[in-house]
DNA sequence: ATGGTAGGCGCCCTA
C-alpha cells in the first residue's frame, strides 16, 4: 500500500503530470494540495477514468485540497468541528480497515507578525485541537500535506538566515511539536537522517537548480502505521519535469 | 531595500 502527498500548485495546470505520475508511482491514495479549483470545475471525469475515486474541497484562485484513492472512502469530512472552512485547506477521509487520512494545506503565513501569520498560528491551533479529538477514532491514522514548516535545521538550506522567519519560527515549531507529541512520527525521518533533503524549492531564486529549498511536505503517522511503514521518499524526479510544481511528492509505503 | 518565477485573475494578489 502506497500513500503520497503532493502540492501541485494548480490542479488544472498539473493534471497531465498528476495522471502520468499516478501510473508511474502506483500509489493507492494521493493527497493533493493547492488545487486552486472550485468544486464545480473539479476534473472528476479525468481522475475517475484513471481509476481513482476523488473527494475535494476547493475555492476560486487559492488553496483547495483533494484526496484521490483506488478504494472509495467510507466517510468524508470537509468541516472542522461542524464549521465550514473559510479557507479550503483540510479534508478528512476514512477507509475500510480503520484507516484515516487527514490531508492538510497549512497556511503559509507570509511574514512573522503579519495578519496572515496570526492566522497561520490560529489555524494550526484549531487543527491541532481537532486532531487531538479525532486521532483515537481509527486504528490507523495518517496526516499528510504541505505543512509550510521546516521542522529542523537540516530541513532547509540556510537555517541561520531563516531563524525566526516564517516556516522556521519557534512558535511554529512549538505547535508542530505538540502535534508530534500526540504520538505521531515524521515517516521520512524514520529512514533518512541526511540534511539537504527538500520537498519545496523557490521558483524565484531558481532554488531547485541551486539545490536550495525546504522540507515542508511530510507524512505523519501514528505508531501502528509507523511500525508498518517500509519506506518513505521524496520523488524529486517530478520536480525535474517541464513546467513543474514548486513541490515534489512524498511517498510512503506500508505493509498492510 | 526586497529582487527573482509561477498561477490565477484581470493590470494585483499569494506563494
Amino acid at each position: 500500500m502506497k500513500i503520497a502527498s503532493w502540492n501541485v500548485n494548480s490542479l488544472r495546470v498539473r493534471l497531465p503530470q498528476v495522471l502520468s505520475w499516478l501510473k508511474k508511482s502506483d500509489v493507492d491514495i494521493l493527497g493533493i494540495q493547492e488545487t486552486k479549483v472550485e468544486d464545480g470545475s473539479f476534473p472528476i471525469k479525468e481522475i475517475e477514468e484513471a481509476g481513482f475515486f476523488c473527494d475535494f474541497i476547493g475555492q476560486k484562485t487559492y488553496n483547495g485540497v483533494t484526496t484521490i484513492s483506488k478504494i472509495p472512502p467510507k466517510q468524508v469530512i470537509k468541516s472542522i468541528d461542524g464549521k465550514e472552512q473559510e479557507q479550503k485547506r483540510i479534508l478528512l477521509t476514512r477507509y475500510k480497515d480503520d484507516l484515516t487520512i487527514l490531508n492538510l494545506y497549512v497556511v503559509n503565513g507570509s511574514e512573522v507578525g503579519s495578519d496572515k501569520y496570526k492566522y497561520k498560528l490560529k489555524w494550526l491551533k484549531s487543527v491541532k485541537n481537532f486532531i487531538k479529538k479525532d486521532l483515537k477514532k481509527t486504528k490507523y491514522y495518517l496526516i499528510l500535506g504541505d505543512f509550510n514548516i521546516a521542522p529542523h535545521a537540516k530541513d532547509l538550506s540556510n537555517p541561520d538566515s531563516m531563524r525566526d522567519k516564517v516556516s522556521f519560527h519557534p512558535k511554529e515549531h512549538a505547535l508542530l511539536l505538540e502535534l508530534i507529541e500526540f504520538g505521531l512520527s515524521d515517516l521520512f525521518r524514520k529512514f533518512d537522517q541526511r540534511s539537504g533533503k527538500f520537498s519545496w524549492w523557490d521558483f524565484r531564486t531558481h532554488g531547485f537548480e541551486r539545490d536550495e529549498g525546504m522540507r515542508i511536505d511530510y507524512i505523519l503517522a501514528n505508531s501502528v502505521l509507523t511500525s508498518s511503514c517500509q519506506a518513505c521518499i521524496i520523488d524529486t524526479e517530478a520536480r525535474e519535469q517541464e513546467r513543474p510544481s514548486d513541490h515534489a511528492p512524498v511517498i510512503a509505503e506500508f505493509k498492510l
